[in-house]
Parts: C-alpha cells; sequence; structure tokens
DNA sequence: CATATTGGTTCTTATATCGAACCACCGGTT
DNA sequence: AACCGGTGGTTCGATATAAGAACCAATATG
C-alpha cells in the first residue's frame, strides 16, 4: 500500500487520514499510537485524532487489551458494493468455477486500476498445491500473465504513463528488457492469450485473456495460475484454449449488460 | 450504512469525509457531485474536495462517461487484511465448508461489532434456492437466529448499551415485545442453540451457535439458514446438533489461536 | 437562444486543526 | 519508593487550513 498522495486539490486532513489508514497492511496490521506515529512522523496528537475518528467510524478498532489499533469490520460493508457493481458474483465467478473444474488450477480476474492489475475475484482449485493470491493485490503492469495480457492490449498512447522508467524484476525470469517486453506483448497481441512461467513468482505458470469493456478498450483478464510442473509447455495450448473460451464467455457477458466502463 | 459519528474527540474534515463515503450503499453506489450535495444538504465545494481526494486515493473513482463518483478498487485491498487478521479463510472456511456439504444449506459467520452483527464469511450450499446475504452486512442484535444467540450469551450488564428502546420489526414474526426477548434467550442459553424462524426474513429458518473469545465473552456466531421448507421442526434437531459439533470445532481453533479478541 | 442543469475552480474569511506541553498509567531499574 | 522511559490520552492558544459564496465552462432541454 503507502500509495502517493495526488497533491491536487486535496484535503490536507483527509490526505493524511487516509495516508495513516494505507499503514494497515497484511504485513503491519495492527500499531500503536506512539508506533505509528514514529513511523509517519506525525505529531502523535494528531493522529490520534485521526484514529479516533476512524474509530469512531469502525475502520479501525482498538484492541482492548493490548491498545494497538487494526482495521475494523465497516471495511467489509464496502466490499459488497464494490463487487457488486463489477457484477462480479451473479456471473463472472460460476463461469470461474466452471473453468477451475476444467483445469484443475485457480483462477482469477484481475481488473486494470490505472497503472496497476487488481486481483478482484479468485476461485481456488481444489489441491494441495496451489497458486495464492489475495483479494485486492495491486502489482505493476509489466510481469505475470495477468498483468501483460492487459499491457499488450492496451492503446499504444497509455502505454507510457504506465510503464515505469526502470522495470521490477520480481524473480530471475521477469523481463525488463523494454525491448524484449515489446516483443513479448506483440506475440500476446497476436495469439490473445499470454503464457507466462515463473515471471512474477518462481515456478508458477500463468495463463491469461484479455477482457474489454464496450469501447473495446482493455479492463481486466481472466487468468489461471498453478504450480510449473503441472503446466508444463506441451500441455499450455490446451489449457490456454479453455481459458480463452471462458474469457469470450465472461466477455460476451460484459459486452451485454456493460459493466467494467 | 450512515452511521453516526461518535461525536467525541473527532476531526470534523474527516468525519464529513467518512460520512459521505458512507453514502456509497449497494442501494445507491454511484452519486454525481450535485446530487450527492443536495441529498446530503453539503456545500458542492467542500464535497467536490471530499470526493477528488479519495479519488486520489483510489476510495472512490469517477465514471469518465457520467462523470458519477463509485467506489474504487482500493477498498478490496483492506479485505484481505480484515479477513487475514480473523484469520478466517486458513481454518474457519474449510469448517464451514464441511458444515456446508452435511447440512445442504448456506452457512455463515458473525462477528460481533458494538452494537450489531456483521456477516463477515459465507458459504452458500450448491443449489438453487438458497439464502442469501452479503459480506459486511449489519443486522441489529435482536433479530435472526446468528444475532439473537450472540445476544443471548453477552454478560446480562453489557445487553442494555446494545438494546434500542423499541426493537425493530423486520418481518411479522420479529420479536419485538422485550419480555418475549428475554425469554427467548433464556431458552438459547440453556439449550446452547438458536433456531428462528421467519424473524429476519420471511419463511428463513436459521440455527445459530455462539463463538466466545479467550475471556469467554461472546465475539460472534456460526450459522446455517435455508428457505423453512427445507428445514422443518422435526429436522431442526439433527441439524442444529450438526451445527453445533462444527462450533465446537471453530471455537477449539479460537482457543488455541486465539482470535477474535 | 435562454434556462437550468451539470462538474469544476477561485479567493477571502473564519474556523477547525495543529502541536507543545501536559496528565495518568505501567513495568523495569536502581 | 523514587526514578526513568515507555505507553495512550488530553488541553488550549496560534495559525494554517478548510468552508462556501460567487464564479466558469459545458451540456442538455425547452
Amino acid at each position: 500500500m503507502a500509495d502517493q498522495p495526488t497533491g491536487v486539490s486535496s484535503l490536507k486532513t483527509l490526505d493524511n487520514a487516509l495516508a495513516v489508514l494505507s499503514e494497515f497492511t497484511l504485513e503491519t496490521p495492527t500499531w500503536g499510537l506512539r508506533e505509528l506515529s514514529k513511523k509517519m512522523d506525525m505529531n502523535h496528537t494528531v493522529l490520534h485524532r485521526i484514529l479516533r475518528t476512524f474509530e469512531g467510524w469502525g475502520y479501525l478498532r482498538q484492541n482492548p487489551l493490548t491498545k494497538e489499533y487494526e482495521l475494523g469490520l465497516k471495511i467489509l460493508e464496502f466490499t459488497s458494493v464494490v463487487k457488486q457493481r463489477m457484477k462480479l458474483s451473479e456471473f463472472v465467478v460460476p463461469v470461474m468455477h466452471e473453468l477451475v473444474e476444467e483445469v484443475g488450477e485457480t483462477a482469477f480476474l484481475t481488473l486494470k486500476d490505472g497503472d496497476k492489475g487488481v486481483t478482484v475475484e479468485i476461485v481456488e482449485c481444489d489441491r494441495p498445491i496451489k497458486f495464492n493470491v489475495s483479494i485486492g493485490t495491486r502489482t505493476p503492469l509489466h510481469a505475470g500473465a495477468s498483468c501483460k495480457v492487459i499491457l499488450a492490449f492496451m492503446d499504444e498512447e497509455e502505454k507510457p504513463g504506465v510503464l515505469p522508467e526502470s522495470l521490477q524484476a520480481f524473480t530471475a525470469r521477469t523481463v525488463t528488457e523494454r525491448e524484449a517486453l515489446i516483443r513479448d506483448l506483440e506475440e500476446v497481441r497476436e495469439t490473445g492469450v499470454c503464457v507466462t512461467k515463473g515471471e512474477f513468482s518462481d515456478a508458477v505458470c500463468g495463463i491469461a485473456v484479455p477482457l474489454f469493456n464496450a469501447r473495446r478498450k482493455v479492463v481486466g483478464s481472466l487468468t489461471i495460475a498453478g504450480p510449473g510442473y503441472r503446466m508444463p509447455d506441451e500441455e499450455t495450448p490446451e489449457l490456454a484454449e479453455k481459458v480463452m473460451n471462458k474469457g469470450r464467455i465472461i466477455q460476451q457477458y460484459i459486452d451485454r449488460f456493460g459493466s467494467f466502463y
């Protein structure tokens, strides 16, 4: 998390507050008042007021024993709203379940949000070893099948804005060469599907197809991912075909009901 | 949504902002600037700044076509944090799945949050007709099995604070008589399980057992719910037994790993 | 083409936030 | 017990900051 504020036309108090909220992450889900005030280099009185206000609304709550603050249950209220807005559960998830049945690997749906891909829905497969990811995860667009396929189908003029100067390497196999990446993307555009091996996480193979809105702009992707040894090269074409089929079904749904502007 | 602020030691700007955010509900997920400013009786300039600040952080986003605002994907980031904090996915959900297999109805986990019960996890059954509920739903504690069972096991001194003056009726069968409710709760405490029929939603039967934290305070409940005709009186004892069994397993887990302070 | 919307911006005033200094409490040291 | 360093929490005056009337620009409607 720990995003940057926009800086333009924003409320300082609210900016501060949201910066505070963003510190409650998977890595550091709880904070003491003083502890967080040091971390953020923020006057502890100011921080205290912010925490209390959030607490009053249920966004945060204080552990009565340790006095530490953590995210409150109020947050959960919004997830239903977001998801229903994306119309995910009623139609897309069942299709994802079918896909998981067919391929035996975890499937997930990614949406483009600015210069990041966000995992918005996951259907896990029923095996002890499987690809693991959390809802809400944000990753740059240049690595991993789910994100690369989005990048591949973006308008040329939009790309410069979302690609950073230097492409961060997540594994030894992440494509960090601009030229190489562009060649990759061209191939993805030709075949209509993106297959990656260990680019974002070691030993993970991903197969992804793009999803478009009514104006033919990429808005996200449908992906399956699993351990590389279960997805050898000779089987990927067959798997890719299955992902593309389900992708087409979801696409038809989007076209008809116009979600994901 | 649309909760009240606490009023004590809070930041007005942030309070305003959170009040704004709370207007983005399942019923009204999108708002135009002027439209919302009227609804909230708030100067549109002020509102505009709030919306823009939220937008800058990804909590809201503006539909570029309609110019309306809606919740952004940033929200999803937090859900993983909350859930992992509750340690739900890794252990509790599998147990809930087992329960759903056994009884063939939807199961859900409710946590007490102040004077409300919050649905934090749902495992739906695999039937066309089933009980439906959204994650994050907040309901008063006096109606429905999932909430009544929490109320039943709360400390006596804590109850006055959470029970409103008049008990809202959700259906014709909601218990709104204080005396009757107290008798119900006593029975629940004796049997250790709460069975309700159509108290919160018409024709819905719910069976719930309480969950306690390390200090033996009720923190939530495990519930199954389905259409009344599939859960006739003669079968409820058997179903209740199954819910209690799974409840015990989850309870053991909580006792060992101490989630849900 | 006038009117009434909409979203968005500017600039002044007054108000709401900041933050130093302040408790009260707790646990360990001396 | 007195002291220290560490919590979380509170108070109140100075001033930075957000409120809001008046203002665009654009679109839609008659």
